[in-house]
Parts: C-alpha cells; structure tokens; sequence
DNA sequence: TTTTGGTTTAACCGGTTGGTTAACGGACGG
DNA sequence: CCGTCCGTTAACCAACCGGTTAAACCAAAA
C-alpha cells in the first residue's frame, strides 16, 4: 500500500484521482474494499474445508488446490497481506480476512491425533502447518525472483503453478505417509 | 523501501537525517548498501555448496540450515528483496545479490540425473526446486500472519525456526527417498 | 425548457518526504 | 593560538502525495 500512488491507480483505470476518492473515500478503503472482497469469500471456503470431518490427505488435498487456484486468481493477494501484516496494521488485516478469522486448531488438533494413531510418521503439527502453508504461498511471493533465477516467462510460470495444485500435496503426503 | 522513511531510520539510529545523507548520499545507496553486504556475502556461499560435487541430499540439508540460519540473523532481507522484485527493478536486485547471481542450473541437473538413475522418486525439478525454497523462505515472510494465526510469541516462533534447521531438509528428503 | 441528481473534472491545499546547505564544534598538527 | 578537516546539526527547499472543493457535464424526469 505504501508503495501505490492513487494518481498512478487512477491513470490504469483510465479515470480522474478525484473521481476515485469519490468511490472510496480513501485509499486505505481502497484497498480495503479491493482486497476484503476477496478474501472475506475465500477465508470462510478454507475453513468450512478445515474445520470438516475429512480425512487429513483429503484435507491437504483440498487445502493446496483451493489455495492455489485463489493464488491464480488473486496473484497480488498474499504479498499486500504479508506486506500489511508486517507493518503490525492487525486492525487492517482483521478487515480484509472479515468476521471469521482463518481457524488452524482443530486441523493441529487433527494432526497431532492422526500421529499418535500411528497413521503418519511422527511430525510436529505447527511444523507441517507451516510446510503446507509455504509450499502454496510462496510461489506468488517468489514469482519475479523465480523468474530472475530460472529465466521463465509468464506463460511458462503458470503451467508450473497449474502442475503445482496437485504435485504439493503428493509431495507432502509422501512425507507424511508411514 | 517505499514504506520507509529516512527520519524513522536516523531517529531509531539516534542520528540527523542529515547525517544518515551524510553516510549514504540517497536512500537508494542506503538500502543497496546494508543489504548487498549480506547477500554479497550469502550467495557466494550457496552458489558453492549448491555447485559443489556432494550427493543431492547432502546438498539439501546444507542449503536449508544455511538458508534459515541466514534468515535468523537478517530476518527483514527475504521480504525486501522480494518487495524489490516485485516492482520490476532488476537492476536495484542484481546489485544486492552482487556480482555473481545465484545458480541454480547444477542443481536441477543433478536432480534430473538422481530421477533418471532411479535413486529417488520421479519428481519434476523445477518443482523440488520451488519447494526448498518454499519451505526456508516463507517462514520470514509470514512470520507476522504465522504468529495472528497461531498466537505464536517471539520466542517461540524463533524455537520454531531453530528447529526447522533440521526438519525442513528431513521432511523434503522424506518426500522424495524411495 | 427547466430541474434534478448522479458523475466527472481542473484546480487547489496542507502536510510529508527525500535531499541540500550553511554554519557549528571539536580534535589535531603546526 | 590558529587553521584544517571530519562529523554533526538546524533550518530550509522543491517535489510529491492524499485528499477537498466547486464548478461543469449530462441524461432523465417534470
């Protein structure tokens, strides 16, 4: 956020700064109207899938692709959250997630139970979480530097995202798996 | 770096702005200045290990502790030069990463051959690749939405992070041993 | 034709930001 | 005791940025 200028928004919308003030009031309600929608549609989609009786391989399942399809769509999503959370901005963020938080305890609570079971190898929860976690969010934080790094361009770059959907939870379940 | 603001950095440093100007000339110089140090210093370092002649596992766990340890110790350069990359500023990027950018085209070749020999399952590499760097990277980045959503102190987030030292290299080697 | 109400804009405003300048001061050598 | 050089500062400046305002525009209603 710190980084736009309204004029440079308002020129890419074809339209008069002024005339954006007078939709948004301002910009912090800018993005926060841009940016909520989204998310305020898809935090209650993950959690239903979370928070569901599923078995866990089912759940990481669900969890990467609809992740992953919400990072196609959303491309500039997670940055400008993780951007804005750095900032300690919780009010800002507890906006854009709107009412119902994203809930993670009864998927620990899961993970934890699924260990003791015996039905996955021994892993801490917090651990997996934040493995599942990077391996979908990463991509669209990283893009530009995979970019520099491997040489590929957009076109290239998606097909590797559209394989991901499926490849991150085979290659997660594989780990986890006894 | 668009967020900063050059008062802040000489107020938390208990200087004048001017004399921050004084040292660097610009902003720009400042930042290329104190980040090019680590990562002139960091990348060689991987470039090494990851061009190096060690089996393919050897090479991951080396990545991983030395990624992460470098996350511990500048736990604000991952999001800046993601940041960074993200407008587009190729140069501003090269000039941190200095004069060698990192390689990671022996890296994939030796992943191709461990796949084509048969000693670990058949993955694709670019996205083994993207995972290990998922897996060290993210934790820096999220760490604030990590801690909204866990509830997770400064400590403990840094336990965690210690610990994942180990687990992250053992969980991607899990995943693709056969 | 006139009125009305929503839409659009040029011009403007106050505050902020990166950066400059000119003066100050103290340590040091002669 | 004086000049010099480096570090330091208050004061200042032009450009920029978010936001406001008042007037213009325009289509539909009266």
């Amino acid at each position: 956020m710190a980084g736009a200028r309204m004029q440079d928004i308002a020129d890419e919308a074809g339209i008069n700064k002024a005339l954006l003030h007078y939709y948004f009031r301002s910009k912090e309600k800018l993005f926060e109207t841009i940016f909520s929608e989204t998310g305020q549609r898809f935090i209650p989609e993950v959690n239903k899938l979370i928070n569901s009786d599923l078995p866990l391989f089912e759940k990481i399942e669900g969890f990467c692709q609809k992740y992953i399809e919400m990072g196609l769509e959303n491309p500039y999503l997670p940055l400008f959250v993780i951007n804005e959370a750095n900032k300690q901005d919780h009010d800002f963020v507890n906006k854009i997630w709107g009412s119902q938080k994203p809930d993670v305890g009864k998927l620990i609570e899961q993970i934890e139970f699924e260990v003791k079971a015996g039905n996955i190898k021994s892993v801490s929860a917090a651990q997996l979480l934040m493995n599942i976690m990077s391996l979908c969010v990463f991509p669209f934080l990283g893009k530009p530097i995979w970019q520099m790094l491997t040489g590929m361009d957009d076109l290239q770059f998606r097909h590797l995202i559209e394989l991901r959907k499926k490849e991150v939870s085979k290659f997660i379940i594989d780990s986890i798996r006894k």
